[in-house]
DNA sequence: ACGATTATCGAACGAGGTTCGATGATAGAA
DNA sequence: TTCTATCATCGAACCTCGTTCGATAATCGT
């Protein structure tokens, strides 16, 4: 079981989510399809349980945090670290999102987060929305940025620079009266920072929350 | 193409983004596969395709709505309605956080916002971050939260409240020591409401984003 | 020794994406 | 009118993948 799960998370490493297949798991096993079903009732669940597997790696990164005595900047390593980790697999983010199935691993995680939010002056209601907030943040700002890699990764020569730059130059080339906003943000987009696009959303809702506890 | 197009939203309306396949499609078109792979050269592109038709109709929502003398409340109401946009059709999820691709409806609908952002006192890169953030809140939110439907569709006996209840109940016998906020979240998660929750998580990024603006 | 449980294995089925060559329409050129 | 190049259509066939299933070994409690 252990080994399954292990040799599923270098699958998704390696290739992506693609990558995980039963027959690529078996032959990299050196056993048959049949044994990881026996293992696992379906490629749901072997990616739900890889995936947790990965979860657990993250929980002990945020729990190893040293934590500082304001609430609100813990909040923002945490989930910093969590980004990181879904920026560094990908295919974190298809479980986040269609993962319903909250225990194992990922509890632990809200808990650790929503311990936090117990240090603020928030009733139950804003702390449960708040951790829920960070989350979707987290988690949707890395997917978004996740995606932005065609070409760049394969062909390599291609480097993000220009590729970028291909785009601002399109939203340039438009009408500036009918797009004035795209036309402002060519610029911006051209020479943007992934991780800075995610910092700065981050800070909004963490400033939202800190105005809602009154602190 | 317009035929195709139409046929393809009407599938995934219908029975979810697995009931898009090539060979359903044709059948409804009354044509073969090949057909289809003469208009579009490859799934991806089909689904693209046919998402960006779909948006085209919330675009014209979003423009048909009046607008006030605040530009943080129209953007509330901009992301409340692309928001609902997406709870309607869970499948514009993957084409959300999916997509580099920004063009046609997609980045209307982002100037759209982004216009918004030009009434306020803000810089260029601020805009471009903020525009980027409240996106990723509804994308983040809408999607966390159309994952929560396993059984509950498809057998219509096990209604929301018992299904929202199971999870309480589980996270309610947990440690209370070592769980304290899911222990105190569980009540609050077994009654609440999706739409709420995104509206909470909306107004933390407005909440920011004003103080950020110093209006 | 022996049933029962635990594990292993891979052939085979069905569904879905994609390819490809054949074939028909359609329209401008000769 | 005839010819030919482009547009469009079609579905059989191929490959990959998830999943099933019956056969078979290995281990263990009695």
């Amino acid at each position: 079981m252990e080994a399954v799960l292990t040799a599923a998370v270098a699958l998704l490493d390696e290739a992506g989510e693609s990558a995980l297949t039963f027959r690529a798991l078996a032959a990299r096993l050196g056993t048959g399809v049949g044994t990881i079903y026996w293992y696992v009732s379906n490629k749901d669940e072997l990616f739900d349980r890889a995936t947790d597997h990965a979860i657990g790696g993250i929980l002990t990164a945020v729990e190893g945090q040293p934590g500082s005595d304001d609430p609100i900047a813990d909040l923002r390593v945490m989930a910093v670290t969590l980004f990181d980790a879904i920026v560094d697999r990908p295919w974190l983010t298809a479980y986040f999102m269609r993962n319903t199935d909250v225990q194992g691993h990922s509890l632990r995680l809200y808990e650790k987060i929503g311990q936090q939010t117990l240090r603020l002056d928030l009733t139950p209601r804003q702390r449960f929305h708040a951790v829920s907030a960070i989350v979707g943040v987290v988690v949707g700002t890395a997917a978004d940025l996740g995606a932005e890699i065609p070409q760049e990764l394969l062909d390599g020569h291609v480097d993000r620079e220009e590729f970028l730059g291909r785009y601002a130059a399109t939203w340039r080339s438009l009408d500036a009266a009918e797009f004035p906003f795209v036309h402002q943000i060519a610029d911006e987009f051209a020479g943007h920072d992934d991780r800075e696009q995610f910092l700065a959303a981050l800070e909004l809702t963490l400033a939202g929350l800190r105005l809602q506890a009154g602190t």
